[in-house]
DNA sequence: GAATGAACAGGTTGTTCATAA
DNA sequence: TTATGAACAACCTGTTCATTC
């Protein structure tokens, strides 16, 4: 009867693919309304250099938990007379611009986390 | 009947624990030899300022990843007189040195591109 | 309690298929 | 083909339980 909500804890390893592509994501939409696969061309291009290649399905998980946190709503378009079927722009909420920030800083200290991580590592094992 | 043996590729995200780990037993392995949680306990030690915590588990299943590789092998020890069931002791093999430093190199490279995505991303994200 | 191990559960992520213009 | 979406499978990892001293 019962869900079983027992929730997972994090250990604290690296941080997780979904809240780095949240993060450019908000960025992305800071800078320029855009929809799904567009993003998706320029996070291509960005993460060629260092052999990343993430999901059409990886970025839309990651956009519908911003829909989700209430950070962007959905708007969709029908362009007339275009070859598409639809096209989905997001843009913040009321509340969305400060929310992000909020979600920037813990990223920011996230990666900063991480980068330690790495460069202990990398001290640890290459001396 | 057949089973379902695709493979899933990897993307190229950041590494994964359990490779991270590999290199961290290899190279505690080579200053000292030593068994399962005596390990975790340097650890756990180690990571403690990034807020990085392993559990027993994935630290054991990284050490049979070793054995499996052909690197380590076990050597239990029943301590006489002693409050433990058993210890086990994990050793290189013949080759298994060369083999460790192979993996090390490829390690080595993981991490140095893993921080270039981080640092990409704090530049991107928070300029 | 210290140590090893394995079963299980939950979440994440990559692949594939569906649908529409 | 471009775009969105969802179902599915595989994998990784954290929790829990079992066992021995």
């Amino acid at each position: 009867m019962e869900k079983d909500e027992r929730k997972r804890e994090s250990r604290g390893f690296l941080l997780k693919q979904r809240a780095f592509l949240k993060l450019y994501l908000i960025t992305l939409m800071q800078q320029k309304k855009s929809y799904g696969l567009q993003v998706l061309d320029t996070l291509t291009e960005t993460f060629k250099p260092y052999g990343y290649q993430p999901t059409h399905s990886a970025m839309y998980e990651a956009l519908y938990d911003l829909v989700e946190d209430g950070i962007l709503h959905r708007q969709e378009i029908i362009p007339p007379n275009e070859r598409f079927k639809k096209l989905v722009y997001y843009e913040f909420t009321n509340n969305g611009l400060n929310q992000a920030e909020v979600y920037k800083k813990q990223l920011k200290e996230e990666l900063d986390r991480c980068q330690g991580l790495i460069q202990q590592a990398i001290r640890d094992n290459f001396a």
